[in-house]
DNA sequence: ATTGTTGCAAAGTGTTTGCACAAAC
DNA sequence: GTTTGTGCAAACACTTTGCAACAAT
């Protein structure tokens, strides 16, 4: 297991948001650091309301208008990024340098899966090169049925 | 310049609606009507109050429930697709049986354009198969700015 | 002390629904 | 004449905003 390294600079998603919040002149607050560690644990994307319940069960809420500021905040700094997978809801996830990801979503329960693909990632950079515009993201949304639905 | 052969198949896409929807029982009507004629004459994703606006404008007018409703019954016998392409409103295109295209958004205008890649169908069908779901759809939207918008 | 942040409640928007009337069959 | 389609207005759900109290610097 390796060990992390004691390095000046930050590994964590929160503390490199932290950072980025901090250098853009914000200041520290309570409901922009819960949405900010609520983020950092999820590994896919979640919905202001889904934020709002999961902060109250930890006891750590925020009100709704404070966590929609919060991502709208973060959004610009591209930190986060927001996300219509369909049902006419935001969805917001961390934006890690890394490896990036796309996403399957269940037409019967809703569920939503995250899944990567290298082929796929070219066949979008070099569709990008053909067209007139200057790219600057995507998103991919496949949508079917789950395995347990599928029965 | 080709004519059209007098075949009984019907070759435009409202009059294929047409049919789908007499042979599900549904009786004919006048807001109905103006949708499907609408639509077929769109080359790109229109949403419910710009179809509510160009009906309008055409005298051809129909409340907006029964736009939504038509719409909602068009996207159950896969007549017509809905998209969010990311400002929380739901666009709505016909399905034709022949090419399938993806969405370009500029960031900047809101202006969609369509675009097609069969490199890029290939690698989504590809990803497709090596996922547990039964794949039933998928959507590409790019991100960027326009050659307007650019400047 | 100043200025950013939060919570509440109200307003805004896109979408859906209940119901009575009109239209299609 | 029965059943479906339509329009209106009200209801909904997600999101945004105004404002006063609060907290960080």
């Amino acid at each position: 297991v390796p060990r992390s390294t004691a390095s000046s600079r930050p590994e964590r998603w929160a503390d490199h948001a932290a950072q980025r919040l901090s250098e853009a002149g914000y200041r520290r607050g309570g409901a922009r650091g819960a949405v900010i560690g609520l983020l950092d644990k999820q590994e896919c994307a979640l919905s202001a309301i889904e934020i709002e319940d999961r902060l109250r069960r930890r006891r750590n809420q925020a009100s709704r208008a404070s966590i929609y500021r919060v991502l709208e905040e973060l959004e610009g700094l591209g930190l986060v990024s927001r996300l219509e997978l369909g049902a006419g809801i935001a969805r917001f996830e961390t934006v890690r340098g890394e490896a990036h990801h796309h996403h399957l979503v269940c037409d019967d329960c809703g569920d939503i899966v995250p899944f990567a693909d290298d082929e796929l990632e070219q066949a979008i950079r070099r569709v990008s090169r053909r067209l007139p515009h200057e790219i600057s993201g995507h998103d991919v949304t496949l949508h079917g049925l789950c395995a347990g639905c599928r029965a």
